[in-house]
RNA sequence: GGGCGCGUAGCUCAGCGGUAGAGCGCUCGCCUUACAAGCGAGUGGUCGCAGGUUCGAACCCUGCCGCGCCCACCA
């Protein structure tokens, strides 16, 4: 694609219209996007917004993107729907609240900050002003400080959003580009910590000293919705335990976790084990006393239907010592690798042949040292089965007893979780099955919302704790910031009553080391988006807002921890529609991914085939509905784009101008052809308002190409005369392009935009969305139908005959029941006219039109 | 194992109780004074399978089969 946007030729065919000799969709997108941002199309008028009733506002709680992941195609098209609604909802007379934001704290930024700059951070390190990294990054990361770690990933990010914001405005997102958020902004951390500590003052939140899910590779805790499950190759090992009763078989995965062994369980009705329900037995190797114990969750037909219950193997481990109420024997250090000391009561040799090695070397340790002793029955067996992961990690997780803090979500009291599902009950979601993946989600938690983690470019939590006599921190008497001083970095600032030098001494204070989970504060957006810290008027406007879109894979995430903020903090839902996209899948159906290949690089696509094409696709993908990337389809838009441009000329150059309007409507089909525009602007408008852009867009599209093949080419030969009926054709082509171009217009802004420019002033799209009381009334749409049905019966005589359209017709004989004969009538001359008929014969018969042809004879 | 969605023309999808549809593809034509990046005419389907309800079922009900996504299970 040419990027030539030097004024083409033009010519004059009617007063005030300026048409290009060749209309090209080379250099639109470069033009107006220049031309909107110079005018401000798009911007938010607050003070119009504010003076106007609520429901003349729209407000959007855009998905703010990750900063440092990459967009592909399915961003584009997803982003696209919400700008679709975006468009149409600005052309209804509102006030479109649509910001942009970018999610760019969090760990995602931390990895690419360490992979582009070659650094990790190093918290104990201090601060160096003058610290540029590598150019390119070396070997080894260079250890850097937390701050300088920090003015990294804040370099970083803003080269990538700058990168974002071009892509979003080629792509046409008719965001208001004056007012974008950062997640990681200071009114951003301000809002975060402020909320936190309005959830913790309300006793929402809380911190607790708990085993919790773990990364061992990323050293922090993660939450229940960040898990994913991956099928990964283990082994059953039976193994025996000794007990005046005779050896117990148990079978695990994990037979390094025995030094961690607190009891055995099995089920409280399985006869095999009641002898020992109650009794102890011993530890192979390290020879610990530990009780058999019965509980209803272990199941008799797993492995020999005795489990063994370890500090702590899996999430089931944790059930049994919370309701058994067992000691803990932790042997997992946060690294990962087995603790340099046993746990008390477990004696030191051979516990000494499995410290400091990873998990999996200890195993392979402690195998060979059973199989020596005997306490191994048989060799392992080899199987298959499902791990806990953190979706970002690639080690399995590991569970290890740590403070973390919590907000409560409804995980561990039915009533909050009733509250929670209502809320979600109050939301409209587009599609409404999407609702049950909320439902499923918020049914199924056990435990609350992990929020802390520990990393370093997030928001801090806004708390420090005094140290005692002997250092060590007093978590029940936490310092909190006070609110006007937001946002806090614990870790450089010092709370009231202390000084800098207090920090880290005993009967000084220190800073609570974590900072807030990416969600904990993207849980926040219509708070950050609307103003809530900064802007309190115009967020009593916005909030709640009116459209949540996002993709449906972020329901458990994004969408359920922004409802939980907004119920506590307000009482209500944070949105009243919740529109979900759904992905583009590979042909084969599978979710695309980033590595697919160049192919699906969204400004590929966007150059290969124009802005409006790509989103003309994406407007075929329905809401909540998965899309196959189908690059032949975007030809197909392509085409249309083109079409418009050139029926557009055609239609100003045949007269059509803005100066004509609906009471120089006379002929009959004239009048037919608006009522039938009348009746897709209904369809169109009544799609749109239910979010179906896909349903608006084919209606729209399907009266178009009739339109351009049918009505154009039945009454361009009147329009070329200077009498009434083509003053009336005129007149009806420039009400029809007017109407059509704004139909289109949320679809296809730029070729629409550039059409409309041609014969009209201002922006389409700051045009009014059209009604269907624009256009004449009384109309007959039946004509049109007969119009169109007796001209195909011409054309198939021509094609049947292998001769051009253009070839004379010496009779043609149209024989229609009776109700459409007089209808036909109506039509006649644009009928001889476009089917260069000499002479047409119009009878009434029984059964459907026909048309019988006789061609004239052909010219030598 | 539970939940949700989906199986309609070669492909992508509408239709969701009254004679099977669109676009793409394919075939055959046409330089027609807006567009050959176009126009015209065709081709193509026992609507996943089996029962049931109904005068009538692609559509409603039941049960299967297949695909996808989410969740659970992890001894």
């Amino acid at each position: 694609m040419t990027t030539d946007i030097s004024p083409p030729d033009t010519t004059v065919p009617a007063a005030g219209v300026v048409v290009p000799e060749k209309p090209t969709l080379d250099g639109l997108e470069e033009k107006w996007i220049a031309e909107w941002a110079s005018s401000d199309v798009y911007a938010f008028d607050r003070a119009a917004a504010l003076a106007a009733p609520r429901d003349r506002t729209w407000s959007i709680d855009t998905p703010p993107p990750t900063a440092s992941g990459s967009l592909h195609v399915g961003h584009v098209f997803s982003y696209t729907h919400t700008d679709f609604v975006a468009r149409y909802r600005r052309m209804r007379g509102k006030h479109v609240y649509y910001p942009m934001g970018w999610d760019d704290n969090g760990l995602p930024t931390e990895r690419r900050v360490q992979n582009y700059y070659g650094v990790r951070c190093d918290p104990s390190l201090h601060y160096d002003a003058s610290f540029e990294p590598p150019d390119k990054p070396g070997k080894e990361q260079v250890p850097v400080s937390r701050r300088n770690f920090v003015e990294l990933c804040m370099r970083l990010t803003e080269e990538d959003e700058a990168e974002y914001e071009k892509l979003w405005r080629r792509v046409g997102l008719s965001v208001d580009w004056s007012d974008v958020y950062r997640t990681i902004s200071e009114s951003s951390r301000a809002t975060a910590q402020r909320m936190f500590l309005h959830n913790l003052a309300r006793g929402e939140a809380y911190a607790q000293e708990a085993p919790t899910l773990w990364d061992v590779t990323f050293r922090t805790a993660v939450a229940q919705a960040e898990l994913e499950d991956r099928e990964r190759p283990g082994a059953y090992h039976r193994i025996g335990f000794s007990s005046r009763e005779g050896v117990v078989y148990i079978e695990t995965t994990r037979p390094e976790l025995i030094p961690a062994c607190v009891a055995l369980v099995a089920h409280p009705d399985d006869e095999r084990y009641q002898p020992l329900f109650g009794k102890t037995v011993r530890t192979p190797l390290f020879d610990v006393e530990v009780p058999v114990l019965a509980h209803r969750l272990a199941e008799p037909d797993k492995g020999s239907g005795i489990a063994m219950i370890c500090t702590f193997g899996d999430l089931n481990d944790v059930t049994w010592w919370r309701e058994l109420q067992l000691p803990t024997r932790p042997i997992v250090g946060w690294d990962g690798r087995i603790l340099a000391d046993p746990p008390p009561g477990v004696p030191a040799r051979p516990y000494d042949e499995l410290a400091g090695k990873t998990v999996f070397s200890a195993q392979q340790r402690i195998v060979e040292l059973l199989r020596e002793s005997g306490h191994l029955d048989g060799e392992p067996t080899p199987i298959t089965h499902p791990v806990k992961f953190f979706e970002k990690g690639d080690r399995p997780l590991e569970i290890v007893t740590t403070r973390q803090w919590y907000i409560r979500n409804g995980g561990r009291d039915a009533d909050l979780r009733d509250a929670l599902i209502a809320r979600g009950r109050e939301i409209q979601w587009v599609p409404e099955h999407m609702r049950h993946r909320y439902e499923n989600w918020v049914e199924g938690l056990n435990g609350d919302w992990l929020i802390s983690r520990q990393r370093f470019f997030g928001v801090p939590f806004p708390v420090w704790y005094r140290l005692d006599d002997e250092g060590e921190p007093l978590y029940d008497d936490p310092i909190l910031a006070p609110e006007e001083t937001l946002p806090v970095d614990p870790s450089s600032d010092v709370p009231a009553g202390f000084t800098e030098s207090q920090r880290g001494r005993p009967g000084g204070f220190m800073a609570d080391p974590d900072v807030m989970d990416t969600w904990a504060t993207s849980s926040l957006s219509p708070q950050v988006a609307s103003g809530w810290d900064t802007d309190p008027e115009l967020f009593a406007h916005v909030f709640p807002m009116d459209q949540r879109p996002q993709a449906h894979d972020i329901i458990r995430t994004w969408l359920f921890s922004t409802v939980v903020r907004s119920h506590f903090e307000f009482g209500s839902a944070p949105w009243s529609h919740a529109t979900i996209s759904g992905f583009v899948v590979d042909p084969d159906r599978k979710k695309m991914s980033k590595s697919k290949g160049n192919a699906t690089t969204p400004i590929d696509v966007l150059e290969r085939y124009g802005t409006d094409a790509v989103r003309w696709r994406a407007a075929g993908a329905r809401p909540g509905a998965d899309s196959p990337f189908d690059e032949t389809q975007m030809k197909v838009g392509r085409r249309l784009a083109i079409k418009i441009l050139n029926v557009g000329k055609f239609m100003l150059g045949l007269g059509a101008s803005a100066a004509l309007s609906a009471d120089q409507v006379t002929e009959p089909i004239d009048r037919a052809l608006l009522a039938t525009l009348a009746g897709v602007v209904d369809e169109a408008t009544a799609a749109f308002e239910a979010f179906n852009y896909t349903r608006a867009l084919e209606v729209a599209e399907s009266f178009f190409w009739s339109f351009c093949d049918d009505y154009v080419e039945l009454v361009k030969s009147r329009a070329y005369r200077s009498d009434a009926a083509a003053q009336s054709a005129q007149a009806t082509l420039a009400i029809a392009l007017s109407v059509q171009l704004r139909l289109f217009a949320p679809v296809l802004p730029f070729v629409t935009e550039e059409v409309w420019s041609w014969w009209q002033a201002g922006s389409v799209h700051r045009a009014a969305w059209p009604v269907a009381s624009e256009l004449p009334s009384g109309g007959d749409p039946a004509i049109v139908t007969v119009a169109a049905e007796s001209l195909a019966g011409v054309r198939k005589a021509k094609s049947d005959a292998k001769v051009s359209m253009r070839a004379d017709v010496q009779t043609a004989t149209i024989i229609a029941p009776a109700e459409q004969a007089p209808l036909v009538e109506a039509v006649r001359s644009d009928l001889t006219d476009s089917g260069r008929i000499a002479q047409l014969s119009v009878l009434e018969g029984s059964g459907p039109l026909t048309v019988q042809v006789v061609l004239a004879p052909a010219e030598e």
